[in-house]
DNA sequence: TTTTTTCTACCTAATTTTAGGTATTTGATT
DNA sequence: AATCAAATACCTAAAATTAGGTAGAAAAAA
């Protein structure tokens, strides 16, 4: 492998993607697929001992989410420039992966051209989208432009046990945690959203893709 | 091309996919691909005056949707076997699919050998799935079961104030009716769904797309 | 190391929901 | 006219949530 070449790793829980993305990119005499992986255990170990310089990152894997990899990947190795590649095209989805450091973001509708020319602006610093892209994040919704508020890992945690249905003792107990802890968190929750019952929440949670 | 191929058409409206698989199938020396679509009029177009053994027909399209798809060519050349690729695993469509004639359904996360065996199988003149779908339809799930149940108009009407958080006292105001009645229909709603909370209820109201 | 955030846990009290019922009235269907 | 589903309203009592705090320990960030 000669030294210039730009070192490509693919994540992607779909084999029939994987090998599309592949031999896309195979073409490209810069390109060098440094391995494809189909979870995030894979990736993360990968990069341990492998220094990538892009990484296409699917939102949807079997054992993690990419979103939450790729705030891990960007943590791990800073310098590597993750693009994430989904068929979601959520507003809230797209924002919450470049608050997580990704570097663009395309849908699974992309042309090769724009794959290639996204690669090559994310090498250049850029942040990258494709067209589709581009026009769902110029027009904010009345309803996202409030912002969903940020929310812990344990928030999250909690926020989606409460929209199973859970009640806090229920919670408490599967977490080990005391009952008046969960009813902290669930205040919190709520006071975050600007709501004032569990109804409200898990409307917004379920409308804004947080469960 | 050597007539005792198999004659392939793709339709997905992702090119990543249709490169995916057909890099998969170029590599197997009876498979010949005849072309590749993005949407529904497009493959309509080409077996008006081209036979095609089998079509690879995803769910989601741009201009209509794989199931009537389906149904449409199955009716037009009956003779060409139909092998639909999706994310989507719920039964239903699964169903919905087989019912309008596809020879197979895979999910997107089919290996290479899984896509192969399914064509040949189809070819053979089986119904084929890959090892998840197998799975999904040989064990109805709990709630297809017992199918959603049927609620009244005002049971309707109330549900979906319960989704929009609003409390029994404020929805008696609102519809000039005592807060206890409002109650009673709470009762017969999570009843009827067979849960416990509002939270298990507006969870599967929404999922079930009924507000 | 210092600072900040997150997680934990408690207090009190009011409000709301949930679980068992029962029962009358209204409106449609037979 | 009789019947049945739907809508209304009530009873009691337990369970759960919500609102207003405070506060120490642990973890993460600066």
């Amino acid at each position: 492998m000669s030294p210039e070449k730009v070192i490509i790793a693919i994540v992607d829980d779909h084999p029939v993607v994987i090998q599309g993305l592949k031999s896309m990119l195979q073409n490209d005499q810069f390109f060098y697929i440094a391995g494809t992986f189909i979870d995030g255990k894979g990736i993360l170990n990968f990069i341990r001992s492998n220094a990538v310089d892009i990484i296409l990152l699917d939102i949807t894997l079997p054992d993690t989410n990419g979103i939450e990899l790729c705030k891990e990947i960007k943590r791990k190795t800073p310098h590597t420039s993750v693009i994430m590649i989904s068929n979601r095209s959520e507003r809230s989805i797209i924002m919450q992966c470049i608050q997580n450091g990704a570097s663009g973001y395309l849908l699974k509708n992309a042309t090769m051209n724009e794959l290639t020319a996204s690669i090559h602006g994310a090498l250049s610093g850029n942040i990258v989208f494709s067209e589709e892209v581009k026009e769902i994040i110029s027009k904010p919704s009345v309803k996202e432009l409030i912002g969903f508020p940020r929310l812990t890992k344990r928030e999250k945690e909690i926020l989606k046990m409460v929209t199973e249905g859970k009640t806090s003792v229920m919670i408490a107990d599967e977490l080990f945690l005391s009952p008046l802890t969960i009813d902290t968190h669930r205040k919190n929750l709520m006071h975050k959203f600007g709501v004032n019952n569990t109804a409200e929440l898990i409307k917004i949670a379920i409308q804004q893709n947080m469960i």
